[in-house]
DNA sequence: CCTTAGATTAGACTCAGTCCAAGGTGAGAT
DNA sequence: ATCTCACCTTGGACTGAGTCTAATCTAAGG
């Protein structure tokens, strides 16, 4: 049982096999997986897990707030379970590999706000690690 | 002639009625189209120009580093001409609009870069516009 | 252990973007 | 001016991520 499982099931979430192996999947930090990856992890427990019920749940789970979804330059989604740490993302532009990193969050000066009602602000290091660095 | 019309065919670019129309849309600052927006411009002025140019041509204007792609959350990509002039984003989240602001790059501490080769970084605000602020 | 609101499913569908092979054309060379 | 051909454009087929739907199933409260 992991705190999402128990966050859900107090949330009045119906706890279906399915739910379950796809919310044991979404925990830790680091943890950045297309919806594709997570149907393919949910399988290995699983293997009846349909595509679908992959998509319904997590597209819940981020409007519950319990996982930030984060769209990178190749358009396809990713789900990040790191809610309760406000942080940032460094990307390796090569691999893909996306860490959680720490920054302050940069703020407008009032005459570049432009009017607008700032509700907040996402930061990303494009980058290259370590192991596509020495491989190239 | 725009400048950027200029530059491409300095670079050898043949410079066809569909390629100058799709330049000449790509201009200014705050602009921030996307694709299929590209089209129904040039197509206003070239009513035959087709999809297929209007993907190959930002495709290569991006990768000569005359735009920017940026990925925008709803996954499909926005193409920027203002290269000269580094910025960030400032982007409402209901309506899309987006403009470019000016904020000093945030850095990572040694720390945090877990060893990886910091190329850039991209800062998006997400807000809310004057007008859908009074709008809700 | 019944009941039923809510969850799951396969597969059709949408939409952005890519690819292809055939035909068209800008612009340097003559 | 016009020839030539390397490069460009085109419609339409294709791909891949994600959504939708209607039929079926099931978790969990009574």
């Amino acid at each position: 049982m992991t705190p999402l499982i128990d966050r859900l099931r107090r949330r009045g979430w119906r706890m279906t096999p399915q739910r379950r192996v796809i919310a044991e999947a979404m925990t830790g930090e680091h943890v950045h997986m297309t919806a594709d990856e997570v149907l393919r992890h949910a399988r290995e427990v699983l293997p009846e897990v349909s595509r679908a019920t992959v998509y319904n749940t997590l597209n819940e789970m981020v409007s519950i707030g319990e996982l930030l979804e984060i769209t990178h330059a190749d358009g396809r989604k990713r789900y990040d379970p790191n809610v309760a740490d406000h942080h940032h993302h460094l990307l390796c532009v090569e691999c893909g590999r996306m860490l959680d990193v720490h920054v302050d969050d940069p703020a407008l000066t009032a005459d570049q706000q432009h009017g607008f009602h700032i509700l907040g602000v996402e930061v990303t290091f494009r980058a290259r690690c370590p192991e596509c660095a020495s491989a190239a």
